[in-house]
DNA sequence: AGACCTG
């Protein structure tokens, strides 16, 4: 089996092209800086990922194009040959859409995920789509751009629906939508919870937009009380795919919904994309959708290299206060730092301590009114604030570009078991360093064996080297960690 | 525990 999978890697793929497509290199001839297509931007050194696919449910495998090296690997299921597109020109979109791409997006040529994934989204017989690709790498414009190139303009109909687990990812794919597709002339609605004075349910008009970008909760209530309809639906995209189709995560609202619109339209395409997929998630959802073509990156490829990581061992609580308070706030400009916390309750502790010693911070936690959040979301989007306190509401997918340090105040572990969260603390790690820029990590531990721990068992896990400081109340060797990570000068 | 309008 295992040789199967061989075959089917994508460098050796190239040599076996029908057509060879256009080499990359031509397209970029003339720029110094190349645009990926995504907001949240590109890792292009990112190199030498290599699948770990096990070949389970898939029948036949056929050969990809894929002119460069590349970091994923990819199966292909049924007879469709793929080829992959190293020019958007490659992927026949209406001119409406080329011109959102280069004109609003300002993009120049496909990223790696999105030259290979985007043929397999948009070529008849449009198979399921499980994809996974770096933090960063262009995974938003892969199934927005495959939503708006799928819709029928003519059809006032929702066509396509994006099932995301947070508020702030519906809102930010959102807007990348209305960017890319501002030439296209296709409607799209925003399925989030409204601050209380919304209309109710019942009394809400149907949607007929023809793209539905949401949330769990309000898609599913929508859907109940027939305001959005499924039968027109032909492409259903979840971000963050792991999270949604997990146990502890939204996986019973997710195949509700998977159900719903296979009754009417059999035929309908899912995309599952993420830059996680831990093996209990990845064997459901091969189990789950059928037939699908899948794209997978090795686990310690994943991690971002441009990212620096610390570990920093306090004797108590209070101390992690004061770590933040003079290594990090008293800093001066190293960009926006966010502060990752366990439980909302700790993110008002935190937020309150450091606002008591005249610091200015925000928090934001899923407790709080929905106009609140929206408003300290868009303020750190706006770079009015430095430091944001957040609860894993922003862990995953939340792209700012100035995002340069993260600090895990708690480390992320598994709600029932106390097992480290790997997959949490790759997303979080994933919010420092956007766009190919450089970032830090600093991982504050308590003096508790446990604690350590898990700190190493993360480490082990994605092979990483988490540098540790020594003395946690030494400001030399925090600036000397942040001159190493490229954040500080001299 | 966290995220999600759970009725």
């Amino acid at each position: 089996m295992a040789d199967t999978v061989e075959k089917v890697s994508t460098t050796e793929a190239s040599s076996s092209s029908a057509e060879a497509p256009i080499p990359a290199e031509k397209t970029e001839s003339t720029t110094e800086k190349t645009k990926w297509g995504d907001v949240e931007d590109d890792d292009e050194e990112e190199a030498n990922a290599v699948s770990e696919l096990n070949s389970l449910s898939i029948k036949e495998e056929s050969v990809l194009d894929e002119p460069e090296d590349s970091s994923i690997k990819a199966v292909t299921s049924g007879e469709t040959p793929y080829t992959s597109a190293s020019r958007f020109e490659d992927l026949n979109l209406s001119p409406e859409l080329m011109k959102g791409l280069y004109v609003e997006m300002k993009f120049e040529k496909p990223s790696k995920i999105q030259a290979i994934s985007l043929p397999m989204i948009i070529t008849p017989p449009h198979k399921h789509l499980i994809a996974q690709a770096h933090n960063g790498s262009g995974k938003t414009t892969c199934f927005v751009l495959g939503m708006l190139s799928r819709v029928d303009p003519n059809l006032r109909e929702p066509q396509a629906l994006c099932i995301c687990p947070t508020r702030e990812l519906a809102i930010q794919n959102m807007e990348v939508l209305q960017k890319m597709g501002k030439f296209t002339g296709i409607t799209a609605k925003l399925a989030v919870p409204e601050s209380n004075h919304g209309v109710t349910s019942a009394r809400r008009a149907h949607v007929c937009a023809q793209v539905v970008i949401g949330t769990p909760g309000t898609l599913k209530k929508w859907i109940s009380f027939k305001k959005l309809g499924l039968n027109h639906l032909k492409i259903l995209v979840f971000d963050e795919a792991d999270h949604m189709l997990a146990t502890d995560g939204f996986r019973d609202d997710s195949l509700r919904i998977m159900k719903d619109i296979e009754r009417v339209n059999p035929s309908y395409q899912v995309l599952l994309f993420s830059a996680t997929f831990n093996e209990t998630v990845k064997d459901f959802v091969q189990r789950t959708v059928k037939d699908p073509n899948q794209l997978f990156v090795k686990r310690e490829d994943l991690k971002l290299d441009s990212v620096k990581q610390y570990k920093v061992v306090c004797p108590k609580e209070q101390n992690k206060i004061e770590v933040i308070k003079d290594q990090i706030m008293e800093l001066g400009d190293i960009g926006q730092t966010i502060i990752f916390v366990k439980t909302k309750v700790s993110a008002g502790k935190v937020h309150k301590a450091l606002a008591d010693m005249g610091y200015d911070v925000t928090s934001v936690h899923g407790n709080m009114e929905q106009e609140d959040r929206d408003k300290i979301v868009k303020e750190f989007k706006d770079c009015l604030t430095q430091v944001l306190i957040a609860t894993d509401v922003l862990a995953r997918g939340f792209d700012q570009q100035r995002v340069n340090l993260v600090v895990n105040y708690n480390l992320p572990t598994k709600h029932d078991t106390g097992e480290p969260d790997y997959e949490v603390y790759l997303h979080r790690v994933g919010r420092a360093g956007r766009f190919g820029r450089k970032g830090a990590v600093f991982n504050l531990l308590l003096d508790d064996r446990r604690e350590i721990e898990v700190m190493e068992m993360i480490e082990r896990y994605f092979e990483a080297h988490v540098k540790e400081i020594k003395s946690w109340n030494s400001e030399e060797e925090y600036k000397s960690a942040l001159k190493e990570a490229g954040l500080l000068d001299e």
